[in-house]
DNA sequence: CTTCGATATATCGACTCGATATGCGCATCG
DNA sequence: CGATGCGCATATCGAGTCGATATATCGAAG
């Protein structure tokens, strides 16, 4: 997952472990703050694989003034952060390790986003951050797997029927299973907006532009 | 986390592991479907801690026609595995270890329900879950430094203001964050629900009963 | 000058997951 | 009747992640 997220962030920008914690920070505000337990070793793995090779010099845009555009992460980085980057711009590649995406990290990037298994919440978001990688169908294909497993979760939450045996579940039991039936049901209603708009473009069928 | 859940289920029944997964994931039907490579391990620590202690025999009630009541989650799991049980009773107590919480584990329990951390979210609803063990007041607390805990994230999600510097964020990123404030927004709604009916219970204030 | 906070990399132990191995008891079916 | 498979039950392994911690440098503030 956090694979994912590394290549994805670097298939826009070549940066360093640091900076790359950020814009993930950044990227998915609430969820997903990796630590650097898990970003160094995974930077490590990626570099093995080939994937990713280290740079050495060149500390990364951290949000120039005026960018090069086409950032994507890059642009939003530079509103939670107004007062990062010391204007020196090549403060010394004092202990940086830059790293890059490589071809083969490339072609990764892609295997992972069209994954056929949709079933890792924590990897969904992150795929669909970078989904605009993918053509156009296989974007599609890969909302439409999601609905289908965010569907088979809620028949399989309809079962228990009456939820109750002999009425007793402590309240607080069952405002827990709504809130998460409802958290179910706000995520399937978002997916479908995501194909409806998806499915628009794909083919205007109806009514000519 | 997994501990807490052991416990809470400990305290309604005696248990043995395989049970003791199926009652975990009939409570939090969604998230939370606990694996084995997790399970295990920790009943081991738990009894090595001395909160658990083991009773070879006994099966465990797995939801008798009728019950004695007070299972909480028993009854849920009733609904769930209509076939389970052979009718046996008393299977033979082949590999079967059954456990039982102790005195030392029902007050590691409290510990782990009024602990003031609350930044944990996957812990927070099985805290929920088993809340009713803790004093009205100490219960109110935890959901309100939860509620404060949300609010934080809130206002750090809400910090980049204007949402776009140019305007590119390739909609897919905007429709992630829009996604993530609805869900916050709407666990914070779940929240403010619980407290309410919570206070109400509390201190029944204007209007006698 | 020294302390402080941000930058930056890295490792450690603990926890969880998913896959896998093993074995028993029971039912089904050729 | 015996094989075959399925549900029950315990357990381990490797891999990935987290949170805490260690270390070091740089720039700014006191």
């Amino acid at each position: 997952m956090l694979e994912l997220a590394i290549l994805g962030l670097l298939d826009e920008d070549d940066l360093h472990g640091y900076e790359l914690r950020k814009r993930l920070g950044d990227l998915f505000g609430l969820r997903l703050a990796i630590s650097f337990g898990s970003l160094y070793p995974a930077l490590a793995r990626l570099e093995k694989a080939g994937l990713v090779k280290a740079v050495s010099s060149r500390p990364a845009p951290t949000a120039p003034s005026s960018p090069t555009s086409g950032s994507l992460a890059g642009e939003l980085a530079a509103f939670h952060s107004q007062r990062r980057r010391a204007a020196s711009g090549a403060r010394g590649a004092r202990g940086k390790k830059v790293y890059g995406i490589s071809d083969a990290g490339r072609q990764h990037l892609l295997e992972l986003l069209a994954d056929p298994d949709v079933s890792d919440d924590r990897a969904f978001p992150v795929r669909v951050a970078f989904c605009h990688l993918l053509p156009p169908s296989e974007r599609l294909a890969l909302f439409g797997r999601r609905r289908a497993e965010l569907r088979a979760r809620v028949e399989r939450t309809r079962q228990p029927g009456a939820t109750d045996g002999d009425g007793r579940v402590t309240t607080y039991l069952r405002s827990l299973l709504e809130r998460d039936t409802a958290a179910l049901r706000a995520d399937l209603a978002w997916l479908d907006e995501l194909i409806a708009a998806e499915e628009a473009l794909v083919e205007p069928t109806e009514d000519g532009p």
